[in-house]
DNA sequence: CTCCGCTCCTGCCGGC
DNA sequence: TGCCGGCAGGAGCGGA
């Protein structure tokens, strides 16, 4: 499910729980996600505090005070929930698990794959990771030349930083083939991007996604004005989705009281046979697959 | 090196 | 109602 911007809000979420707990025990219900886990994985782990929780483009780590660090990504289908320990009695009156997102009870707990057993200030908490698909991962690393570790050895430019620009853009892009679509899903230029808010960027810039990615950069290597606007509109589309909490799709559903929000806001993703929102455009949204992929797109309006 | 197609896994939805 | 094919937010791999 999630791109940079629903990870960022897992992160925030997640952080009041974790930061400053002390981990009494993990329990790992299988041996592997996408990829084995490191077999000593609970008692590198247990006994220590987390110190904070941050994000690098779609993973979210988890800083060990003794320097380690949970390295998580949620794949397709990954999510996180905080389970607080209840006084008797008053748990459960909704058939609802307090929590971060709402997994129905029983139904899912077949995919609850690693439980975090957290205590702070006598309080005990769980913290449930539940993936069913499978295609989440975990890793276990040293914080220090994190950014040599192979989730992060090659990955490109984030796109909530200066480091996201047009100058940026225009040198990974020249002399390639590659259709823009896939060129901004490639993590090792921009890490973060994913289907949902490429197609919102190409939507936002006015582009094609078919078109070749060198096409955008000028002969003399400095952007064109559709890439300038390309730059924008991603630090744009990923600042409002931040903003706005994530998109929350199918089943992943924040049990706070509140959805991730930006979904209602996607201009094309989802809305094949709808109209383009642009004023004056009069197009209608298709889909076509790239890299076999859905793209979702006006083809009145980007080219 | 680039680029494409395939693959992992489960759940859901729409069509017949 | 039930079955079946297609599709889903990601990304690593092998081969051309």
């Amino acid at each position: 499910m999630p791109e940079l911007p629903e990870v960022e809000t897992v992160r925030r979420g997640l952080a009041p729980a974790m930061e400053g707990a002390l981990i009494r025990r993990a329990e790992l219900r299988r041996p592997d996600l996408r990829f084995p886990l490191p077999p000593d994985f609970a008692e590198r782990v247990e006994g220590r505090r987390i110190v904070s929780l941050k994000r690098r483009a779609k993973y979210l780590i988890i800083a060990l005070e003794d320097g380690q660090a949970i390295l998580a990504h949620l794949g397709m289908s990954g999510s996180f929930r905080v389970e607080e320990a209840q006084p008797a009695g008053a748990a459960e009156e909704e058939g609802q698990t307090p929590g971060l997102f709402y997994i129905p009870r029983g139904k899912d707990a077949r995919h609850d794959h690693v439980v975090l057993h957290l205590e702070r200030d006598g309080q005990m908490a769980q913290v449930v990771y539940n993936d069913p698909r499978r295609f989440g991962f975990m890793d276990l690393a040293e914080l220090t030349g994190l950014d040599s570790h192979p989730f992060f050895r090659t990955m490109g430019e984030e796109p909530t930083g200066n480091g996201l620009s047009p100058a940026y853009l225009a040198a990974r892009f020249k002399g390639k083939a590659q259709p823009v679509k896939a060129a901004l899903l490639d993590q090792r230029v921009i890490a973060g991007l994913g289907n949902i808010y490429v197609c919102e960027a190409l939507w936002r810039a006015g582009i094609q996604p078919a078109l070749a990615s060198g096409q955008l950069v000028r002969a003399d290597g400095r952007p064109g004005a559709k890439l300038v606007a390309l730059n924008t509109a991603i630090h744009q589309v990923i600042a409002e989705a931040i903003e706005a909490g994530g998109s929350s799709l199918r089943d992943h559903i924040r049990t706070d009281g509140t959805l991730g929000y930006f979904q209602h806001r996607f201009s094309v993703y989802d809305r094949e046979g709808q109209h383009c929102p642009r004023p004056g455009c009069g197009g209608t949204v298709a889909r076509m697959v790239q890299g076999g992929r859905s793209t979702f797109f006006c083809p009145v309006c980007q080219r």
